[in-house]
RNA sequence: GGCGUCAUAGCCAAGUGGUAAGGCGUGGGACUGCAACUCCCUGAUCCCCAGUUCAAAUCUGGGUGACGCCUCCA
């Protein structure tokens, strides 16, 4: 396939290290909250991505990090530590947090259509990689002890900035609120892989290092959990845009430092949501989740489609009007496919079958536009074939959109034979007599018991199939 | 200030030099007692300026705007 490169800055054709096999490592959540919806839209096109690349019959391997410590609000030695912040919140232990919004962020994946990848480790699981790495990296004159905390040092490499050409001077030190310098740093751009003596020293959980007790920064966690789980070179690594900098160009210093080699081929970036107002953030605005999305009466599914309905390479606007244009469009859709999934005789016209399975291969296999991918699903539904082989189609593309289109169309049918064969009897008595009203052309007291049975919770329409009654 | 991404109809969006796909919405129509459903029809010269070319939304140069990052963030 082809993809944009971040590293590269340019659309690569992706070339795995091992032919037939590839190494994908994600950036996972810090688990001290929620996930908010913007969050949920990276893993969503990363999941995308990983589905389409074993349909194109790689053998990939995923990896996840779930960052349950060390992450500091900010990386100078005086921010709070994230996980402890929800801890203080919620009147809990730190791993008592981790547990719950661990669980709470696979739960909401899933409801999402995310596939859980391959291997999911947790920070604090990693403790001795971490000080193996960093232990090499003292070693090899790459890291520096200052104020008790252990650091990198960025101007041993020949090259820091790697996902732009970045003028250390130009750098703005500090614009944002709150974060201070610090002065044990020997190079602006260093970063701390290990602390012991942080000025924030209530940090619940510690560990014993050669630099004395202390917990690990929070860079070093993805580097070597990726190196452990999936060797000295990635194939692709993934995360929010957010993250290019300082996080991942930090990950490329540490792991390159440590290989002595190039590490990862493929940077894939995906970028935000955003509201009317600009970026999407846990403190300001509504907090939107995946169970508020649901309660306002959104199958996640449709924040799903409305999302693979943009390039991630673009910033998505979310606002409720968006988000009911792509429900009306997704229902629609389950609709149309709700009418030939029961039609599935016939033989599956190959010829076609390979032709639209093509056009949708090469619509995400062009930096995986996923827009394109969803026109192809129209296609296939205006295609002058037989329905077996539009389903067929449909479950092909669905592998990788997972945008649980014929599981769908199956329940919605079947909601609809049950709901016909719920009815009660005083509601059908009700529709009864609104037929013999409409017979006899009374159609104010038609409209009069149609409100009566609205009233009660059902509704009735006058489909071309005849009278349709069904509970809202 | 530096770096990066993006810029096509009300919204989402395709398009990778040969004369603007698709979806949602809107408006109109068919059907229906009405409504809903369904079906049909309906819209833009592509942020601006200059250049290259027989030909540019697509290439080049210069602007403008939005968003992101520059040590919390997906």
């Amino acid at each position: 396939m082809i993809l944009y490169n971040s590293l590269t800055r340019k659309k690569e054709e992706v070339i795995p290290n091992e032919a037939g096999k590839f190494s994908m490592y994600t950036c996972g959540p810090t688990v001290y909250h929620y996930a908010h919806i913007g969050n949920l839209r990276t893993y969503i096109m990363e999941d995308v991505l990983e589905k389409y690349l074993r349909f194109t019959g790689l053998d990939v391997t995923r990896v996840m990090n779930i960052t349950d410590v060390g992450h500091l609000t900010s990386d100078g030695d005086t921010g709070d530590d994230k996980m402890l912040k929800g801890a203080k919140r919620e009147h809990k232990t730190v791993m008592e947090i981790a547990k719950f919004y661990t669980d709470a962020f696979f739960a909401d994946c899933a409801k999402l259509g995310i596939k859980t990848p391959d291997v999911v480790v947790p920070a604090t699981s990693c403790i001795d990689e971490f000080i193996k790495v960093i232990s090499s990296l003292i070693e090899k004159g790459y890291a520096y002890e200052a104020g008790g905390n252990i650091y990198f040092d960025t101007s041993k490499l020949k090259e820091y900035y790697v996902f732009g050409d970045v003028n250390e001077e130009d750098l703005a030190v500090g614009v944002r609120e709150g974060v201070e310098a610090d002065s044990n740093k020997r190079n602006k751009a260093d970063f701390v892989l290990w602390f012991t003596k942080s000025k924030f020293d209530s940090q619940e959980l510690k560990w014993d290092s050669p630099w004395g007790v202390g917990y690990p920064g929070w860079h070093i966690e993805c580097s070597c959990i990726s190196m452990k789980n999936l060797g000295e070179k990635l194939d692709l690594h993934c995360g929010g845009i957010d993250n290019q900098f300082p996080h991942h160009t930090n990950e490329i210093a540490q792991s390159e430092a440590y290989l002595g080699h190039k590490w990862c081929n493929y940077w894939f970036h995906v970028y935000h949501l955003n509201d009317l107002s600009g970026k999407m953030s846990k403190s300001k605005g509504e907090f939107l989740t995946v169970s508020l999305l649901e309660e306002k009466g959104y199958d996640p599914m449709v924040y799903r489609f409305f999302c693979l309905g943009s390039h991630y390479r673009k910033t998505l606007v979310f606002d409720w009007g968006n988000l009911d244009n792509a429900k009306a469009a997704y229902e629609k859709l389950i609709t149309k496919i709700a009418s030939i999934v029961k039609n599935t005789k016939g033989d599956i016209d190959k010829a076609k079958f390979g032709e639209l399975r093509n056009a949708f291969d090469s619509a995400l296999g062009n930096d995986l536009n996923t827009a394109l991918g969803i026109t192809v699903l129209y296609d296939v539904l205006k295609a002058d074939i037989n329905d077996a082989t539009k389903l067929a189609v449909i479950n092909e593309i669905d592998s990788v959109l997972t945008l649980g289109l014929i599981s769908h169309a199956k329940a919605l049918n079947e909601a609809a034979e049950k709901a016909e064969a719920d009815i009660p009897e005083e509601i059908m008595s009700l529709v009864e007599e609104r037929k013999a009203a409409r017979k006899a052309k009374d159609f104010a007291k038609a409209d009069e018991l149609r409100d009566k049975i609205t009233s009660l919770g059902w509704t009735i329409e006058e489909t071309r199939q005849g009278t349709k009654v069904y509970k809202k």
